[in-house]
DNA sequence: CTGTTAGCGCATTCAA
DNA sequence: TTGAATGCGCTAACAG
């Protein structure tokens, strides 16, 4: 229990020389007390009490990061490689840059807003945050905050978001599709409430189709039930000869590999039955088989850019453009097959 | 930024009188008063100040969930669901506890007496803690600790740990590999460093043989590099026809899917020409083809076990048995060929 | 270069 | 049933 008081008496000197020493203020200590107290500091295992410093100061060293999801989200979904792979690249750097961080999820702003206050957070990172929820917390909010693979209801703030070129990676893979012939497609987004990357990436399939003069209807929109066996049932139902569809375009590589997967089991083959794409790069679409044509992201990268851009705003430094939009395309392996004659 | 002492000046009462709201003291307030009061920290949103109440109370509301990993990991290995399935359990439970989760990944015992002290932890839950370290950490500190799937190298302390039965796992999966005439196999553990489990499932492997009459030398046991490169060119090597090997045991789905999909890659069959087991049952044996024979685990449970085991120590209720190993069971898939004619 | 001091917001003890 | 006073450990402004 150490502190700064007790350090200083150990060493001989007034608490305020101890406090220069740890803060590095080296011009107001001769050289002589300043070893003399670095290692009565080391020898006590000195550690700084954070609550003390947060009254002191108020504002502490922790950044929250903050997922949003849905209330009732299964475990299995935390299963997707995505949110780890983020998630291990934002603590490492956090970590580097002499931050803690507290990790939450929820799906309610207000805690967020009382997260902030309690713990006068340093900053805050929010992943996967609807709209209307990033103004209320932009508006209320006194930190630094960046946002990831958030989408803004409002053009009135200036949002520091580390995005993906979601429509351009909808454009990419769309175009590659009909490039090999398909013309009956469908899009399954991820999830029926926040929309804004499925809805981008839907419109880049739409701007594909509309360049080769045809029309993607919006119905050809998906979104994917949070049921694993209503899921399977929507899968096997695109194959039936009924249905023209020749092509499924997944905005996730954990969706598109469990519907490669149920094809298996079912005996139908992809993709000579049906072609099947992906979303992300991540391993699923190259443990599977076929393996999946995708469209490539950086996970980690994006952890990384946010902890970042965090860090210059938390030093009020400049940050500059504040919505980065990752780069993605298209990683062509087994699972689209070219189609002779077109259909339709 | 509203303080006691202001709600306090909105209801017209003391500090004190709002104090004893907060904490639910309503012996000691009328239930007038109560109301304005609580009234007033409703509209003003109310929100403690985490770190004057850490100073006060010389304790905090976190809990610091510690990953212990090898310095250099790389990022693919984070993509194991494994860890994000027990952060995802964890989080959730402890955030239902009203406690607060901060996040930290080391490899140094220091850093959590550091952590431990700096920020006043309520409780530890330390993940995949080698041996030696453990002893260091529990001689230190004060709070309760949790471990998962830690093993301990002296019996003299009473270690509260949440593990898996992994000598049962060894054995019943290399049981299951000897009942289909499997007798050459290699075991293939997941890392270098922290071995606890993966001997323990070693020992399991050797138990089998031993009980059939027949023994599994030392020198099947191989730890796996952190390379991919080297990894694949090393399951390869074992389908060389200089090596008798017919099974490999892998000690996790993670591994046993790289191996399977680098096979598939190079034409190799599975298992037809070498069968393949996993440890875990994760996404990824389901995903794989063919699909993994593997040892059932349940990652999420071991997470909400070592919270509740934590919340009973924090709040000094009787915690049995300290050692809890989850059961373990073999889930049979079709990566395992059955030998007529036994090999060696 | 070194020491003294006030105050951050809360819990808590004691007094009314 | 309510209020006043103290101290937790640190920072930062100021005095020596």
């Amino acid at each position: 229990m150490s502190t700064i008081k007790e350090i200083a008496k150990s060493a001989g000197v007034s608490p305020t020389t101890v406090a220069n020493v740890i803060h590095g203020n080296f011009g107001r200590v001769s050289q002589a007390t300043r070893e003399r107290v670095e290692r009565v500091i080391a020898e006590e295992k000195y550690a700084p009490n954070m609550g003390a410093k947060i009254l002191a100061q108020s504002s502490s060293r922790i950044i929250g990061v903050i997922m949003f999801m849905e209330p009732r989200w299964e475990e299995s979904v935390l299963e997707d490689p995505f949110s780890s792979a983020i998630l291990g690249a934002m603590e490492r750097d956090i970590r580097d840059n002499g931050y803690f961080v507290m990790l939450h999820t929820t799906s309610d702003e207000d805690e967020v807003l009382r997260l902030s206050k309690a713990w006068k957070l340093a900053g805050l990172i929010l992943v996967w945050v609807p709209g209307d929820v990033c103004r209320v917390i932009y508006d209320t909010i006194e930190t630094p905050v960046v946002f990831i693979d958030s989408y803004f209801s409002d053009r009135d703030h200036v949002y520091y978001n580390v995005g993906l070129q979601d429509e351009r990676g909808g454009y990419l893979i769309t175009r590659y599709l009909l490039s090999m012939g398909h013309r009956n497609m469908l899009f399954l987004a991820n999830t029926s409430l926040f929309t804004g990357g499925d809805d981008a990436r839907f419109k880049g399939c739409q701007r594909a189709f509309l360049e080769n003069n045809l029309v993607l209807s919006d119905a050809c929109y998906h979104a994917l039930d949070r049921e694993k066996k209503v899921r399977e049932k929507f899968y096997l139902s695109c194959t039936d000869s009924s249905n023209p569809c020749t092509a499924l375009v997944f905005s996730s590589d954990y969706y598109a590999a469990e519907a490669v997967s149920t094809f298996q089991d079912h005996g139908i083959d992809v993709p000579s039955q049906i072609s099947v794409t992906g979303f992300d790069d991540n391993l699923f679409s190259r443990l599977v088989r076929p393996r999946l044509t995708t469209v490539h992201q950086n996970a980690s990268e994006k952890g990384r850019i946010a902890v970042s851009m965090l860090m210059r705003l938390i030093n009020k430094k400049s940050v500059s453009p504040p919505d980065v939009r990752l780069d993605v395309h298209v990683v062509v392996r087994d699972s689209v097959k070219k189609l002779e004659h077109n259909g339709s």
